[in-house]
DNA sequence: GAAAGGTGTATGGTCTGACCATATTTGGTC
DNA sequence: GACCAAATATGGTCAGACCATACACCTTTC
């Protein structure tokens, strides 16, 4: 085992013996490096991948905000994993488009009420002016449709997704030409679950996706 | 901006602009640093967060094989990030739970005819002496499930849920003391399955991950 | 006493150079 | 041709140094 891992195995088993959680801060680099006998650079690659699964956050200078802190934001990890394996070849964006219909499905099957959110984004697309931001209040009406059904790792995902095809979504836009039929597909979602009719809801989710995957794939 | 995170955007725009994929290498780190005009720490930290995210391998000693070879491994990270973020408690097991149904449902839903890795996973339970050893089974008993629905990323997903919660899952095998209502779920699910009759199939998933539950739960 | 400013210091970020273990390549030897 | 030893390129690790940052602390000033 390299000295890393062994240093990333020392530092979970003490964030579960100590009961560590959000906002706790971590030694420093060097004491971490001295009570663990190692050098500072293997504390630091484990750091380093503490950091790249959002689960500590690296503050510099002094004070009780400095050093690393126990956050807990998996949601960029999850864009950064997408992004790459898309890159990759080994996810096809049609993969990560069912992915997204399937959880907005069962978000929409679920939610008893429209959040705020929704509305808001409702409102903000009729003003938008370029096709960045229109793309920018759809992606907010489609996250506040997953966060309103309460599953926090859905919610990671769903934003991971956004991050992952928001270039896609934009060019899609910009060669549909207008968003007419978009929008309509917006409000009858917002109804549908404003009424409490989840069957309703799911179905006009699935049509709006259907209709958008049209343009977002080839 | 950090030094190793320019190093981080500079491969990746590398990987995009050279058309590298799985298989290829990445130049040493040595060689890297030279390029880049910085120094091989910073090399290095780059280096471990794509390997943190399933995207390159590093393999020691000397020849075509060695360095940094691109991959492409999401599970591992994913497996990583649910349990980090389970042990920070924000995220519940009910909320991964729920995930693990929507993602079963819907493959449920869309395989077509069962993978002959189901039925051996099923004839495996029945002699399974342990707690341990019926995981085990069941575990590859649903991932085939999903594997048969041929989506890489809920494949991939699925694999971080068993990883996460393998241990839960025995425990409740353990407390429960027998396993013959789960073992007529799954004959019920792969009969479903085989018969082409996706709504009994989403149906039997249902039902048996419900009864799962009760146990795993609390 | 309070406000302002300067100094000290602990923190992460980076670089350099060195050494080790490993695994292949190379070249010599029988 | 087969075998074995040396050279070499690779990642892994350590030690030490220096930098920029941001707070802590003390001094000065009014």
């Amino acid at each position: 085992m390299r000295t890393f891992e062994a240093v990333l195995a020392q530092i979970e088993q003490r964030i579960a013996a100590d009961g560590l959680t959000v906002g706790d801060r971590l030694p420093g680099e060097r004491q971490l490096a001295g009570q663990l006998q190692v050098g500072r650079s293997s504390v630091r690659e484990a750091l380093r991948v503490l950091e790249t699964l959002g689960v500590v956050s690296s503050q510099v200078g002094r004070g009780p905000d400095a050093g690393a802190v126990l956050i807990s934001r998996p949601a960029g990890t999850l864009a950064d994993l997408l992004r790459l394996n898309l890159g990759l070849a080994t996810m096809s964006a049609r993969e990560v488009l069912d992915t997204r219909l399937m959880i907005e499905r069962w978000s929409a099957a679920r939610v008893t009420s429209a959040p705020p959110a929704m509305a808001e984004a409702l409102t903000a697309m009729d003003g938008a002016a370029s096709p960045e931001e229109f793309v920018t209040h759809d992606i907010a009406f489609h996250v506040a449709l997953t966060d309103a059904a309460g599953n926090r790792l859905l919610s990671a995902v769903m934003r991971a997704l956004r991050d992952a095809l928001v270039s896609n979504a934009v060019e899609a836009v910009r060669r549909l030409g207008h968003t007419d039929d978009l929008q309509s597909d917006h409000r009858r979602i917002h109804t549908a679950i404003e009424a409490g009719d989840a069957d309703e809801a799911v179905e006009a989710v699935t049509a709006h996706l259907a209709r958008a995957y049209e343009h977002v794939l080839h």
